[in-house]
DNA sequence: GTATACTTAGTTTGTCTAACTAATAGTTGC
DNA sequence: GCAACTATTAGTTAGACAAACTAAGTATAC
């Protein structure tokens, strides 16, 4: 517990903070109408398609109603579709339309591209160390938040 | 633009994700009654003790209202101050109470508690690379985007 | 008949735009 | 220089909608 190594983590944080307002708080859904929130539904059911509104809200962290409108409002605009499981009647399956993945697509060049403006600073060799030490650090911060 | 730097930004993509989960989501206001969001204007407030509404909704990006209401509410849980502007009639001073300082004395706690879980797995040295690159590659791009 | 999958209803917060009040600042006429 | 009119600025209020929750309801499964 040196000055240097709270240093880095303070940092770290005033890092982080400004790392979030230039990859996340822009995106190209601006007028859209499709929130961030419901973005995340979208990206969720691109990740897994036919899953159901429970699986959603687990993997999200989110309870099944506030997924359930949120799916509700995406169907609305065209970009979701909810179909009934075959297997299991009280289910349904979700599923993106071609006009949801389409942005989706959208949405992860846009991202893509702020990453890439991100290494743009750096050597194809600091990059890759960059991300070899966030890796590195990130694995190991997630399996002790698990052991909690 | 090598199929390498496609895949860091790729990576990096989802390392930020993996990120914020760990460094964000959780906090420790929990069921203190003070949301992430309000959080933001407390925290704007330690910054710059005495700012007015808009100063506070310019720097954080959102609008006046937004912030007004938010005041509100953190003056009614007893942890912001609103005093008049000896200069300028129309304006206020917002101010942190004892409270409020408390509360963002926790939380800054611990999140640099956070902070030294990730620098955990990595070395002194490792440590520093991975704050001078980030710091570098975020400076960059913050240009950038200004420069838009 | 109990558990599961989902929906509906109602509440709180966060955010916006539009419209308002009050105070300051600038301009014009004398 | 000063009074009066206009414009700008600081902040609030009102009304709308999204996001999240809890609690309660409906329908199916086992």
């Amino acid at each position: 517990m040196t000055n240097v190594s709270l240093l880095a983590e303070d940092n770290l944080l005033d890092l982080f903070g400004r790392l979030r307002k230039l990859a996340f708080d822009q995106n190209p859904l601006q007028d859209s109408g499709v929130t961030m929130s419901q973005l995340a539904l979208l990206y969720w059911v691109t990740a897994s398609p036919g899953c159901g509104v429970q699986d959603m809200a687990d993997g999200l962290d989110l309870t099944a109603p506030t997924v359930s409108v949120g799916v509700r409002r995406l169907e609305k605009a065209g970009l979701l579709e909810r179909q009934p499981d075959p297997q299991d009647g009280r289910a349904i399956q979700l599923f993106l339309t071609t006009q949801g993945q389409e942005l989706c697509q959208q949405v992860r060049a846009f991202r893509r591209e702020k990453m890439r403006l991100l290494l743009k600073g750096l050597t194809a060799e600091e990059s890759t160390t960059l991300v070899t030490l966030l890796e590195h650090a990130i694995s190991t911060a997630e399996k002790g938040a698990k052991s909690e």
